[in-house]
DNA sequence: AGAGTTCATTGACCGGGATCAATGACCGGC
DNA sequence: GCCGGTCATTGATCCCGGTCAATGAACTCT
């Protein structure tokens, strides 16, 4: 990226801190893109009656597309204290055009994001309680996972009410499906956050993960 | 778009024509990039068990991005007579770097699709079968329904499997979720792919959208 | 450290949509 | 046009996960 374009970005973005809780950025009438320099989040969308769903988590360094508001309206919100950089996307997309690196670097995280999407969809969708749960821990160790001799251990700043928003469960259903991973010894809980990951291989399978040679 | 970049994107694409029902590409060991120049498809994923969701549909114009097999396999099959032009996706790209138009294009396109999945995973997650079969409709209409005086006339290229394993439901919901739109007066059925929207403000309602004003 | 509050867990019961089963409507082939 | 097969509709029953309710654990604040 030449200097003046970074420049341009630099004057572009606006730099925002959010603590723990907060929303960070409500949905405007236009796309945004969200460079999440540091903590976590999760985007939310509103549908009637009050009800929320999770529509994706991020870490450290990625990238969030926030979308307009249309059929639904969507809120970034703050898991931890989080610093990070907001574009409007028509503007960055603009610019990027002559920056193709960037352009490709953005167009490369997208497409993660739609896979990840998907994924999601495919949870939602066709399985049971106990696989979306084994799912989203399975996930989130390739996200956020420290990996340690015999597992994985896991410190995940979301609250149980995020985790059945995002799996389209009650946080009563997290609770029991964990419980039983518990007692199947699949996994160690500690606190609230942290999970231990005891055999990624038999939690792939509970996840309803295709074997590898289907 | 120059010449030259033109014909190399010639070159490097795939061109294919599939029959409706036919698979038209089983998910390998990259991305593919598909744009679909005539007919239309849907986006398949395998879980195990035999569990198929449909992750998406596509119409004539439509990019397509096809993962590559990770924790489920993809496959993309024709509803009806299609063409289409198949890219690996790293090849794709690869070019498209130096033809920023191009890139700008596909991420709009791409993030398009993102929006679609993420409306998906809110039906997915947080609806009713009613609000499912309703959103659906709606988001039909707007891509592939013609507009009528007092209402909108849609042509469904899927079938009710197709529809359920899109939608996390079964044929027989789907079927009783149409038949009570219809007895409401907000859809008329002819045939088994000839929908009428004759209210489509009253299935926005039922849609589970938010009304403008929340 | 103790008190208070929020958050998580566990249990009892209920309901929407899945499943099983049978009938009926389309549509292609001849 | 008739016939056969696939697809859609309708009905009866069941079960997973939601709902309601109560207890218990974990973090916060002073």
């Amino acid at each position: 990226m030449t200097d003046a374009a970074y420049l341009q970005l630099q004057a572009m973005g606006r730099y925002a801190r959010a603590t723990a809780g907060e929303a960070v950025l409500a949905d405007g009438d236009e796309n945004q893109i969200v460079f999440l320099a540091r903590g976590a989040t999760k985007l939310v969308a509103h549908a009637s009656g009050g009800r929320e769903q999770v529509v994706a988590f991020h870490f450290e360094g990625d990238l969030v597309s926030v979308p307009a508001r249309g059929a639904h309206s969507y809120t970034l919100c703050a898991l931890q204290d989080c610093e990070l950089i907001a574009f409007a996307a028509a503007e960055f997309l603009g610019l990027a055009r002559s920056e193709p690196g960037l352009l490709n670097e953005v167009l490369e995280r997208v497409l993660a994001s739609l896979a990840r999407s998907r994924e999601k969809s495919i949870a939602l969708g066709r399985k049971t309680a106990q696989e979306r749960v084994a799912s989203f821990l399975v996930s989130m160790a390739g996200r956020i996972g420290m990996p340690q001799e015999g597992g994985c251990l896991l410190h995940l700043p979301m609250s149980r009410r995020d985790m059945a928003d995002s799996l389209g469960l009650t946080i009563e259903t997290i609770s029991r499906q964990l419980t039983e991973l518990r007692e199947a010894g699949l996994i160690e809980t500690s606190g609230r956050s942290v999970v231990h990951l005891c055999d990624n291989a038999s939690l792939q399978a509970r996840a309803g993960h295709l074997s590898s040679a289907a």
